[in-house]
DNA sequence: ATATTTTTTGCACATTGTTCAATTTTGTCG
DNA sequence: CGACAAAATTGAACAATGTGCAAAAAATAT
């Protein structure tokens, strides 16, 4: 069959996304296949392949806006100046949306890139906004010339949430209570923070 | 074609773990299927399933020998009895796994179960074999009385660091020198455990 | 020898991502 | 208004996947 002019380009990109994000959410990305998302659209897979490179594509930019949404409602959590509370208040929201949108926060890091190609620059500069937030909180605990390091503080500390949030879910840890996670994670940031805080030498290099 | 009597039933499961491991160790795990192991041990596919449950079970049981393998590996770090400076040993041998075996390695996290089904008891005691190693490493900053506190301050940190190597691996945090990864990973440590030797309360549940 | 049990096979089947010639609609120009 | 060109949409194709299963063959038991 032939053109239709029900959307314009931009609107199926939309279309597709929304219908993907709604696949996701549900069932998880492994529900995710090319004719699911075409047909919740009311198109043919070969429609898909005119507005996306492939699945990944469409994987990755459905991620993009993931990431936006999950920077987004951290922005709102309260900063007070203190870095122990802001991180924890930012941790809460990190974990309120990981619970709120389990499926498409597993999707963030389930999706693995074919090997030897990178991550477009624009999604890298998404998660440096959401790290933004982390380094923010803690500008109080490291003086103006030594950005660089609060820089690598934050990333380590983002990290190791992450590391904690996923093996928790993966159910590797044996944890007794769903709260287990949470408690760990704020166990690792205030320690991880006084640490920091008594403000000894960096590690060397033995 | 019938029976042959080469190789016994346990023969075939070696062969096809030994099998699977030179796949995935060559070409990462996506490039295991139950195709190519079959015909790398000289079988057909449908012989597999004799064996296995399906291609699943056949990943599971490949990271436990990995596992069996790290923890051996992390064992033979030498112990002196100061926490920190045992703990970055550990490190320094999980590292120098990850980068001897980084396709095992990777294979250990980007196997996702089958929702609703959980990891089998004897794989979950091999991640608490290697964990143990943590956990001893820790005793000195705890009373015996407080071993509970000291197994989850051991799963926490082991979780921070995974949460490291795994971004670092996937090069979402931008990451200048291969040699970063690890020098946050040495960071976490030295901080976390400064955290926990300072002492203070665990975290309130504000 | 005959019968039974156990292995092994290879062909199915459904499903996947992706390509592409054919088809149909839209837009343009005379 | 009619003819032609451009664009978009399709659905059928292809190769590959995991897995099931009836048939076939070999080993074992009687």
């Amino acid at each position: 069959m032939g053109r239709r002019s029900d959307h314009s380009r931009e609107e199926l990109h939309d279309l597709a996304l929304h219908a993907a994000g709604r696949i996701v959410g549900a069932e998880g990305i492994e529900a995710l296949t090319a004719r699911r998302v075409a047909s919740a659209m009311g198109y043919s897979p070969g429609t898909l392949y005119n507005v996306f490179a492939d699945l990944d594509d469409i994987v990755i930019q459905l991620n993009g806006r993931t990431l936006d949404d999950l920077a987004g409602r951290m922005a709102k959590a309260r900063r007070g100046g203190d870095p122990v509370t802001d991180v924890l208040g930012l941790l809460d929201a990190y974990l309120a949306f990981e619970r709120d949108h389990a499926n498409l926060w597993s999707a963030l890091f389930e999706h693995r890139l074919s090997p030897a190609t990178t991550l477009p620059p624009w999604y890298l500069a998404k998660i440096d906004s959401a790290l933004g937030l982390v380094e923010a909180a803690l500008s109080p605990m490291f003086p103006p010339a030594r950005d660089d390091e609060r820089r690598l503080a934050a990333r380590t500390l983002w990290a190791s949430l992450h590391g904690i949030a996923a093996l928790a879910k993966s159910g590797k840890l044996e944890l007794v209570t769903d709260e287990t996670g949470r408690y760990m994670a704020r166990y690792m940031v205030v320690n991880y923070l006084a640490g920091l805080a008594r403000g000894g030498p960096a590690p060397s290099d033995a």
